[in-house]
DNA sequence: GCATGCCTGCACGAAATTTGCACATCCGGC
DNA sequence: GCCGGATGTGCAAATTTCGTGCAGGCATGC
């Protein structure tokens, strides 16, 4: 049975939240602060996490922000503020959705529902190094939380790099997943991209982030 | 059947694996500490080892650091605390997975399952020796978890030898792995490449790794 | 039409490597 | 102990690979 993490510092809500999803035929348990949360979320016993955003010491964001580290787990917001909506809405955290409150108990679940059928495939394969996120689909880049704008050309060579992190990628091999095969660039563009992505990764931050091995490739580095 | 080897100094923890691998099926003998962990397996006969990091004495990774020294055997690593998986997801240890403490015992069984289905197919070869490891692909060498930077050519140069523990390759047979066939370079070149590893490999503190067999070739030696 | 932004890639200087010469050493056989 | 071939070493030229500044070509939006 698919067990669903309740995560708020309201005992109240949590209450709610409880019954309204047990009654769904789902197993809970609960956490009533962010590090809780973590720990609990981190232990895999989840299949889905609805998580409230409005706690004191470790917000909501921050804990999604680490789970993203090292789990995939659906998650679902509870927000209490428009403003929260704005900061969730975009990819940045990797939200699979979100209920405003006050929410109606049957609302919420049929959110979570709706995630878990989705199932799995959380549909768009977002790349994640360390503080980097970058989710081709949607053509958004953020980095610990900032913005970053790539060209298209940009995110099609991080993508590239990211989705095979520490490999070190011959010129032709990356030229060929931007291009395509059978297609001649000079080496001097991809550099000519290669700059500009350095340049706008080490102002967001990633210093050092795409590393070149002399007379082999690039590479996709920490990105601490 | 499948045997597991359960490693932690906790007996409450044995207890918990125990009883959820062995209602997967698989058999299971326990070790409480590192030093025993060594022993049984190095016997060879456990299939996959649960690894607890957080160990008196000599620690889970100083363990996985002695065991694949000699074995290839699948290591799956209990980690209590985050900057523990920070340490083991890099290639040093040659983890194959990791699972947080508090840990849910169907997730653990379902990382095991995982593990043992993948195979033998650990994707990459890396290549280890004594405190040696070198993963071609990412292009990175390792000495006792301290990085080494290698040039293309050396890298070329060890990967070859390191395929061929212990036996001495004619110096043609390296040039030849390194420049193909009907390639001319000087001998002296491919001392001066020997000259550069061997001082690369001496100041990282495997000394004398790379021997010499006067008028017969190359051999990797222990790298001790 | 014009401004703006992105993609390409040339020319050139900067670096990182590779190569191998000239000479010192070492090894093994006699 | 001496000799010739096999190796190791210091060093610097030759080569290869990179990074950068810059400018033309295009597409898009106004």
């Amino acid at each position: 049975m698919t067990e669903i993490l309740i995560v708020d510092d309201d005992p109240a809500i949590r209450n709610v939240l409880k019954i309204a999803i047990e009654q769904a035929g789902y197993g809970t348990f609960e956490a009533a602060d962010g590090d809780a949360a973590l720990r609990l979320g981190q232990s895999g016993r989840a299949g889905l996490i609805v998580l409230d955003i409005g706690m004191p010491e470790r917000d909501g964001l921050e804990v999604c922000r680490e789970l993203r580290k090292s789990s995939d787990v659906p998650i679902l917001f509870l927000t209490a503020r428009q403003d929260e909506i704005d900061r969730i809405v975009g990819l940045e955290m990797g939200a699979d959705d979100y209920v405003s409150k006050p929410f109606s108990p049957r609302e919420l679940v049929a959110r979570i529902k709706a995630i878990l059928k989705r199932g799995q495939p959380t549909a768009d394969p977002i790349l994640r190094r360390g503080r980097l996120t970058l989710d081709p689909h949607r053509h958004l880049c953020e980095i610990g939380g900032a913005s970053v704008t790539l060209t298209a050309r940009e995110m099609e060579i991080l993508a590239k790099l990211m989705s095979h992190p520490d490999h070190v990628l011959a010129r032709p091999q990356l030229v060929d997943a931007v291009y395509g095969t059978n297609v001649n660039v000079s080496d001097r563009t991809l550099d000519s991209h290669l700059r500009n992505l350095r340049h706008k990764l080490d102002e967001a931050g990633c210093i050092d982030a795409i590393e070149t091995v002399h007379g082999v490739g690039i590479r996709m580095g920490p990105c601490a």
